[in-house]
DNA sequence: GATTAGGCTTCG
């Protein structure tokens, strides 16, 4: 206790030779023979001081001051002292003079007191003291710098440290002294094996901290290590949040911890593999024949970023935690084990190196996030570097898409698309753009590969998306990083030049990249993308993707073999069919098939022969009393065959107030009557009573009304069931299209545009067929404008705009086109079709 | 007041 050990070389013999400090006892002597070393003027350059209890005020000359770092003058007295941790320190470097000097990175520290907002400043040795000290001190040691000299920092702008700096030199009399590691302390850390723990004074507390090769059962212990593998804190199916952290020491031994607490905030705030942790109060336990850790009452944790170098300041929410000297060596100590440990280190990958298939840590800054639906988020992210890959866009509504619209069109070729699933949602929903975040264990997925088509074939071009899947396997999960992260610092510096260059490259058109959608675009979307795009191609339509493939006219298009996809420019040289209405039929979402809306004759003759076969069955007497469900009416109409009108009232607590918004089920109905009933009622089921059960026609006809629109089941695929079983449903409230579809075994069929569109580009001409099975191309609903006389004008203005009667083939509008080349087999040989795709007309403005 | 999870890839 109490020896003065010299360090470096011969400064150790002269100081231990020319004075007598040896075996002196108490920091108060130590104080004394320091004191008197200093005004002897014979203080030697480099020293060490046993660190013991006590303050190093003691150890000092009586008349010295400390000065803070924010305090320092560029002409400090020379009775003014520093303290600080080395934070960094670099390798010598040597003048054309010969003179060396090293620079160090020190970080204001005090040893009792918890760190808060250390500033760190450059130091420079210079000269003969190097040669004393280079080799003595190590990262993490605490120094006492004096009579050094202050001048302006150079590089304060880019380091972020202080506007001034040190410089040390013997000649100016500098010199400085180094806290010695205890003796206790360095049998501890040089011989992991010993049962003697490394004790760590601090404060009035002692903490012992157990090497992982020494953890035994049943015991609640406190421990470092460096993470290995960590889940970021989840919601467990309990009550808790969870995160499970491995982590490993220098022992060679490992621990897996189960952490539990119902504040996530509570559980280590780990954002990488490497960083340091310090756990205090976990409970050991055995678990499937493997020790384990469990997190026991009081446990606290402290996590550092396992950089080297890194500021010291501990990641936590705890208020009270102590934080020596000492544990900043542990850090230290342990930062260099791990970043010498190649094991303990997972490749950081880029967006610009991601292969694909590869599962990966994404760091990056969220630029972007829209909900797709209750399953998955979007989030749109960059990490300032350019993903080679074409990227696949996810199609989303620009209205619920948050973020700066100015971001997210400037950084669009920088971006990714993320799509966040299952248990991830929550944790995304909750993040705010401009957020630093790591997405653990992302999956860069390959769409397609087809590496034999021509370069203008969109199918040459892999895309890659990019999911977080749902589950927790492999640390999956969202990591929000703190702003004083290194791997933020670092992302930094990515990114502003790389979103700087990318200001200056970026054309108009990406704005239509961000535009992207499969839905229908709001109309002020549809003006912004008919201006920009009127603006460069003067197009009557516009693409709500592939912007980026170039255009191939008709005659390399017509060359090729299906299946291809191309961007084409052309005017429309004539469509079919000419009357409208016959352009919307009919389709089977399940079966693919096509039919023609059944006409209005159709279904009259249908429900007269309907009627008079059902009274020629003379079967039962339709079923005129009330059931449990429904209340029954029926009236004869006023035609010569006296047919009774039968109508069932579904009873609903809407009913009794808005018969507008009730539920009829009809029997024995005209035409003209269905007509009348459904401008009445909200929702009108014709159904027949030939058997005993209510029961649905056999979808010749509608099976349901609904404001107005007519319903039609496929014959194929549906399957009927009996009317009653709707009866469940009376009970829920309004009814859903799709409930009822599904409830009594209907399968619906679509309302859909098809058109053949034949284009001409000068170079060749060919037939392309619109398929607008989602109401995209016209933004017109198909099953709409059936009913909405307004809508048919605006379709047939439309096309008289595509297509212009009776003008010179100059006066047609260009049209901006993708269109896929398919076989369809027509028996004895094989055609090829066209069809037109992700393209929308470009409404006008005052539409 | 116990339970949760206890690393080990995916519906999209």
């Amino acid at each position: 206790m109490g020896k003065i050990i010299g360090a470096a070389g011969c400064v150790c013999e002269k100081l231990v030779n020319g004075s007598c400090l040896l075996h002196s006892k108490g920091s108060r002597a130590l104080g004394v023979r320091y004191n008197n070393l200093a005004i002897s003027g014979s203080v030697m350059p480099f020293q060490q001081l046993q660190e013991a209890d006590g303050s190093i005020e003691a150890q000092l000359p009586s008349h010295m001051q400390r000065i803070e770092f924010e305090k320092l003058q560029l002409s400090p007295s020379s009775n003014q002292y520093v303290e600080g941790t080395i934070l960094a320190k670099y390798p010598t470097h040597e003048f054309g003079t010969g003179e060396k000097v090293f620079k160090m990175v020190l970080e204001e520290s005090t040893t009792q007191q918890s760190v808060s907002n250390p500033e760190t400043i450059n130091t420079f040795i210079f000269g003969k003291l190097v040669n004393d000290c280079e080799h003595a001190l190590k990262q993490g040691d605490r120094v006492v710098l004096t009579k050094f000299q202050v001048s302006t920092s150079p590089s304060a702008r880019k380091d972020g440290r202080h506007v001034l700096q040190l410089e040390l030199s013997e000649e100016t009399g500098a010199t400085v002294f180094v806290y010695a590691k205890s003796v206790k302390e360095s049998a501890a850390s040089s011989n992991v094996n010993s049962p003697i723990n490394q004790r760590l004074k601090i404060g009035t507390q002692d903490y012992t901290y157990v090497p992982l090769n020494q953890i035994k059962d049943g015991v609640t212990v406190n421990v470092y290590g460096v993470v290995k593998f960590f889940k970021p804190p989840y919601r467990s199916k309990g009550t808790d949040f969870s995160s499970t952290v491995t982590i490993v020491d220098a022992s060679n031994g490992r621990l897996n911890c189960v952490l539990f607490n119902g504040n996530a905030d509570l559980l280590p705030k780990i954002c990488k593999v490497g960083d340091v942790v310090r756990f205090h109060r976990i409970k050991i336990q055995e678990f499937n024949n493997e020790l384990q850790a469990i997190n026991a009452a009081g446990f606290s944790a402290l996590t550092f970023d396992g950089t080297l170098g890194a500021p010291m300041k501990p990641r936590t929410n705890s208020k009270s935690y102590q934080f020596t000297a000492n544990d900043q060596r542990t850090v230290e100590e342990l930062r260099r084990w791990a970043n010498a440990t190649i094991s303990i280190h997972k490749p950081t990958v880029k967006l610009s190196e991601v292969k694909p298939a590869e599962y990966f840590d994404l760091t990056c800054q969220l630029i972007a996030k829209a909900v797709v639906d209750r399953s998955a988020v979007l989030l749109k992210v960059c990490d300032g570097t350019k993903c080679p890959h074409t990227l696949r866009q996810v199609p989303v509504d620009m209205n619920t898409l948050e973020g700066d619209p100015a971001d997210i069109h400037r950084l669009c070729k920088l971006t990714v698309d993320v799509l966040i699933y299952d248990n991830h949602v929550g944790a995304a929903h909750s993040l705010k753009v401009g957020t630093y975040l790591t997405i653990h264990n992302i999956h860069a997925k390959l769409a397609t590969l087809n590496a034999e088509k021509p370069s203008t074939s969109l199918e040459t071009v892999p895309e890659m998306e990019f999911h977080l899947h749902g589950g927790t396997s492999y640390g999956r999960g969202i990591t929000v990083l703190p702003e004083e992260c290194s791997d933020v610092q670092q992302l930094k510096q990515t990114l502003e030049p790389a979103i700087s260059e990318d200001q200056d490259s970026l054309g108009d058109l990406t704005l239509l990249e961000t535009l992207n959608t499969s839905r229908r675009p709001s109309a002020p979307e549809r003006a912004t993308a008919t201006r920009v795009e009127r603006c460069h191609q003067e197009s009557a339509t516009v693409l709500t993707a592939h912007q980026h493939i170039r255009t191939t006219s008709l005659r390399d298009v017509l060359d090729q073999t299906p299946p291809q996809k191309y961007r084409i420019r052309a005017k429309l040289a004539n469509y079919e069919p000419k009357a409208l209405h016959e352009s919307v039929k009919l389709y089977c979402p399940k079966c693919h098939s096509l039919q023609e809306i059944p006409s209005d004759d159709h279904v009259d003759s249908f429900l007269q022969d309907a009627y008079t076969s059902g009274s020629a069955a003379a079967g039962p007497d339709p079923p005129t009393h009330d059931a449990p469900w429904y209340q029954t009416t029926t009236w004869e109409a006023e035609d010569q065959r006296r047919r009774q009108i039968t109508v069932h009232f579904v009873k609903s607590d809407e009913a009794q107030s808005t018969p507008e918004r009730s539920t009829i089920l009809v029997e024995g109905v005209s035409l003209n009557e269905l007509y009348r009933l459904s401008k009445r009622f909200a929702m009108l089921i014709p159904i027949t009573s030939r058997t005993k059960c209510l029961t649905l026609n056999d979808l010749s006809i509608p099976f349901l009304i609904q404001d107005r629109k007519w319903h039609y089941g496929c014959k194929h695929c549906s399957h009927p069931q009996p009317v009653n079983a709707l009866q469940p449903l009376s009970q829920t409230g309004p009814w859903d299209l799709s409930v009822i579809a599904k409830v009594l075994g209907v399968q619906l069929l679509r309302h859909v545009f098809v058109m053949r569109f034949t284009l001409d580009d000068g170079s060749g001409s060919l037939d392309a067929f619109l398929w607008d099975k989602v109401e995209q191309f016209f933004g017109i609903s198909a099953a709409d404008v059936v009913i909405d006389e307004a809508l048919q004008d605006k379709l047939t203005r439309i096309m008289d705009t595509l297509c212009p009667p009776r003008t010179s083939d100059d006066d047609c509008p260009w049209l901006e086109c993708c269109i896929k080349s398919y076989y369809v087999s027509d028996g004895s040989e094989q055609k090829t079709h066209y069809q037109i795709f992700d393209t929308v007309v470009a409404e006008a403005e005052d539409v």
